[in-house]
DNA sequence: GCCAACGTTGGC
DNA sequence: GCCAACGTTGGC
């Protein structure tokens, strides 16, 4: 079985939570990407990330929502454990223990870079396929194509 | 704060 | 298994 060519992610983080910022001050820019909890996007990190992919750090629910950093996938899977925790805002009193749900994997921060926001991502015909620019789009983590990747990587970059 | 879109829940 | 009700997401 061939490996499948270098892959790439796009992964949403409301900068409250965790901001680029943030990522890049913990130890080894690395953060646990904690609270996923919808099982798409589970299985995205579950069967489709690998160490080494890209990743554009995205801001959600803000006041400048758009990519705002670049970064990598840094490990496989784990147990998510914030799912037992009953103080955590993430914690689903439907998982059990010996029977966990959610995963998480950690992410990487590589650098921050401006905000590319949603009006300058439509502006650009290449990108009007992302999920993330799709009207009700809820996904926290979608698969970006290498096109739409080196498009704004490009102009994040500049 | 509004509201459209979507996933989940639960009655049947 | 259907589907209406509900809760959440997230841009505006």
């Amino acid at each position: 079985m061939t490996l499948p060519p270098t892959r790439y992610w796009l992964m949403k983080s409301e900068p409250e939570d965790c901001s680029i910022d943030d990522a890049l001050a913990a130890p080894d820019a690395t953060v646990p990407w904690t609270g996923v909890r919808n099982y798409q996007a589970r299985n995205f990190m579950r069967d489709g990330m690998q160490v080494g992919d890209g990743v554009l750090f995205y801001h959600s629910s803000c006041a400048e929502p758009g990519v705002a950093g670049i970064a990598r996938v840094a490990s496989g899977t784990r147990v998510d454990t914030t799912q037992f925790d009953p103080a955590s805002p993430y914690f689903d009193p439907k998982s059990a223990p010996d029977k966990p749900r959610w995963l998480l994997l950690d992410v990487q921060a590589l650098r921050k870079t401006r905000v590319l926001g949603l009006a300058e991502m439509r502006e650009q015909p290449a990108l009007a396929a992302m999920r993330v620019l799709q009207r009700g789009n809820r996904l926290s983590i979608t698969p970006v194509e290498p096109g739409e990747w080196e498009l704004i990587t490009q102009r994040l970059l500049a």
